[in-house]
DNA sequence: AATAATTTTGCGTAATTATGCAGTATTAAT
DNA sequence: ATTAATACTGCATAATTACGCAAAATTATT
C-alpha cells in the first residue's frame, strides 16, 4: 500500500470521526504503529491534523466543545460493520440512498473490488473514494429530497442489471405490512432494484422496526437479511426471524 | 508496445483505481521499472497525475475536497456572471463538470424555472441546491477522475436530449484546434453534448486559451459563445472573434 | 533503401526513501 | 508512585529512485 493511501485513508478518517488512534489504523492499513506514527507526523506538519497522545484530532474541532459531533451515529456504525461482511470479491451490488448507506459505504475494505450500482448521488460520490470499486449510476430524472433519479428510464435501467446483493436504506419495517416508504417515485425504483437481486439486505435502525407508511416496497419474503444495531436475539427482532429472515 | 500505448493503459489503470504501483506495470506492459518510472514522470508532466514513492495516484482524487472547494478562483466567480445571463426561464440546457461550472451553478437566480442535464456527479449535486430547477443526470459507468458518467449508454443518453444551450467546462481551447482534451471518454461525450445543443458556450479562464492537448471534442466553428474572466475586448480574444465566437 | 540523427530503453551502481525492530524515555491514568 | 501504553532514537533492511551510459529502436534525411 502506498503512502499516499495511508495518508487519504487516515485524512477520511479523520474527516469522519474527528479523530483516529494510532492503535486502530495499523490493521486496516497493514502498518506498524512506528509508519503510523510516522504518517501522523507528517500529515501534522501538513496541517492536516493535530497529533495528540495515541493518535490524532481534527484540526478544525479541537477547540470546539461540542463532542457530539465526535460519535456521529454509533448505531449506523454497527450496522455498517455488519453489513459489509456480506460483500465478497467480484459482486455486483445495487445500493440505495441513505445516511446508513452512506456508512456503509465508509466502512468498505480498501481493498475491496466489486461493482456498484446506483441511483443516489450521495452514494455515487462516496463511492467514488473507494480505491477499487466500480460506480455505475443509473441516471434520469432527479428527485431533489431524495437526491436519487426515479421514474421509467431509471426504472429501466435498474431492470438491466442483475445483482449478487442489494442493500437497501429502510424507513419504515413491518412484520405483516413489509417494507414500506412515502413516495411512490422512490418506490417504484426500490421494488425494481428488490425484483433485480438474489439476495435482499434491509439496514435499519432498531427505532424504525415495526413503523408502517402508505405504500408498500415489498413484503418481507422478499427479504433475505435484516441488519439492526441489536444483537440478533434481541426480542425486537424475533418476529422478522420466525418470518424467515435471516438476522444480523 | 508503443509508449503511447503504455500512456493510455496506465491512464486507463488510474482512472479505475486512483492508483497504479510502478512494479505493477512492468509485467503488463513488458517494460523495466525505469521506463515506467519515465513514463510516469512525463505523465505528470502533462499534468495527468501524481507521482509518489512507489508508483503514481490520481490527481482529482487526492485534493477531491480540501483544497479546492475553499479556495474559489475570483476569475471563475467571473465567468459565473457572464454565464447565467444566457439562460432563460424554460430553456433546457446541457452542462459538463469542472470547477467553472459549479461556480456558474452557484450563481444561478433562484428565481430561474429551466431543466438541467448533466453526467457530473458533483454538478448534479450542486443543481439540487436550487429551488426551482429540474435536474436530470445522464446516468452510466462513472469515471473517477473526472466524477461523470461516460460511455456509450451515456452518449445514448444524451442523443435523446434537445438541448437550447450547452455549458462547457474547458480544458484546453485554440484558435486553430478547437476544443482539445486529454480523455477518450471524455471527449465522446462532450461531443454528443455539443452535437445535441442549438447553441454552445464555452467557459474558459483565460490561463488556458490557446493550449492543446491530444483530443479533438470539436472546431471553434461548433462553439457560439466563448466567456473567459478577461474584458471581451482583450488581444488575446481577438482571434477567436474573428473566428466568428461572440465572446462575452 | 541506406544512413544519420534522435529518441527510447535497459542495466549497473549509488543514493535516497520507507519501514520495522529493539531498547529507552515519556506520558497518562490510577 | 506504579504501571501500562505510547513515543522517540538509532539502526538494519528492503524497496524505490536517480544517474550515466550504451544498445536498440524510431524518425528524418539523403
Amino acid at each position: 500500500m502506498l503512502k499516499e493511501e495511508r495518508h487519504a485513508f487516515i485524512k477520511r478518517e479523520i474527516d469522519l470521526h474527528n479523530k483516529v488512534l494510532s492503535a486502530d489504523l495499523c490493521a486496516p492499513l497493514n502498518a506498524s504503529e512506528d509508519t503510523i506514527r510516522r504518517d501522523l507526523q507528517e500529515l501534522e506538519k501538513a496541517n492536516i491534523l493535530t497529533k495528540v497522545h495515541g493518535g490524532a484530532i481534527s484540526k478544525s474541532i479541537q477547540f470546539s466543545l461540542e463532542n457530539q459531533i465526535f460519535y456521529s451515529q454509533p448505531e449506523k456504525t454497527i450496522i455498517a460493520q455488519k453489513a459489509v461482511k456480506l460483500i465478497k470479491d467480484g459482486m455486483t451490488i445495487l445500493l440505495s440512498g441513505g445516511t446508513t448507506i452512506i456508512q456503509m459505504i465508509k466502512a468498505l475494505p480498501p481493498e475491496l473490488d466489486a461493482t456498484f450500482v446506483t441511483m443516489s448521488l450521495p452514494t455515487a460520490l462516496g463511492l467514488l473514494q473507494h480505491p477499487k470499486a466500480e460506480v455505475i449510476f443509473i441516471g434520469n430524472k432527479i428527485l431533489k429530497n431524495a437526491r436519487m433519479a426515479v421514474g421509467a428510464a431509471a426504472v429501466d435501467g435498474i431492470k438491466q442489471i442483475n445483482a449478487d446483493l442489494c442493500f437497501l436504506g429502510i424507513n419504515s419495517i413491518d412484520a405483516a405490512h413489509g417494507i414500506t416508504d412515502l413516495e411512490w417515485e422512490i418506490i417504484e425504483v426500490k421494488k425494481a432494484m428488490v425484483a433485480q437481486s438474489k439476495k435482499v439486505v434491509s439496514l435499519c435502525i432498531s427505532e424504525k422496526l415495526n413503523s408502517i407508511q402508505k405504500l408498500k416496497v415489498c413484503p418481507l419474503s422478499a427479504l433475505d437479511y435484516l441488519i439492526t444495531e441489536l444483537p440478533n436475539d434481541h426480542p425486537l427482532l424475533s418476529r422478522y426471524q420466525m418470518e424467515g429472515l435471516t438476522i444480523l
